[in-house]
DNA sequence: TTTCGGATTCACT
DNA sequence: GTGAATCCGAAAT
């Protein structure tokens, strides 16, 4: 296991944002209760996938960020030191999971990075139970999805990823740039600056992105 | 206390 | 491509 560092997550929010990808999101469920399993160390089940997908939400000017009207009791997290997690509810019956990524310090903007999608690696078939068996092109290309595939709810908001036993990002292998593309984040309407700021980061070519352009 | 709409997904046409 | 599902946070009443 090799985590970022805090000072990973201690910059500005799209800078985060892009060196995420290739990095490894894991998830350490909690072992079943089986005969003797209390006789053996908590390792648990390991489920994780590569980052193909983010999108920054950050400072006072962005309209599409949760943290532009400022502090709230569901978006304090945002607020809070970097490499925390923020994740929220939204439409009823889906969660979001986001990286608190910003610069530190006491006048610097809150900022995070939801991530959108994810190449699942270890435990796929657990993924694919928490998925209703569902196929897996579509495990994990979407935000919704890849939180219900690891099993990420509201419990695991503004946990730390530095220290957490069951959740946190490993350093895994960044893409060179040139795969790397950016555009338009998705399903921001509205404020015009907000929709065509380009904070939405991908690894080209990459079929678990969750859609294209 | 009520209203509104959302950083989405799925089933269906 | 379209509409439904379904809850909660935040703003308005």
């Amino acid at each position: 296991m090799n985590r970022l560092p805090r000072s990973f997550y201690a910059r500005p929010t799209p800078v985060v944002a892009r060196a995420l990808l290739g990095r490894r999101l894991v998830r350490i469920l909690k072992h079943s209760a089986a005969p003797g399993a209390h006789l053996h160390p908590p390792l648990g089940q390991r489920l994780s996938g590569r980052i193909v997908e983010v999108e920054a939400y950050a400072g006072a000017d962005d309209a599409a960020s949760h943290a532009c009207r400022g502090r709230t009791p569901r978006n304090a997290p945002m607020f809070g030191p970097p490499g925390h997690t923020y994740v929220y509810f939204i439409y009823g019956m889906h969660w979001m999971f986001n990286i608190v990524a910003h610069q530190d310090g006491p006048d610097t903007p809150p900022g995070a990075v939801l991530v959108r999608a994810l190449a699942p690696d270890e435990g796929r078939p657990i993924m694919r139970e928490h998925r209703g068996d569902r196929p897996d092109n579509i495990l994990t290309n979407g935000p919704a999805r890849l939180a219900q595939a690891l099993a990420i709810d509201g419990s695991l908001t503004a946990v730390d990823l530095c220290t957490h036993p069951r959740i946190f990002v490993e350093a895994g292998a960044p893409p060179p740039d040139g795969a790397i593309a950016c555009g338009p984040r998705v399903g921001v309407v509205g404020d015009q600056r907000a929709r065509v700021r380009p904070w939405r980061f991908w690894i080209r070519d990459n079929s678990y992105v969750s859609r294209k352009t």
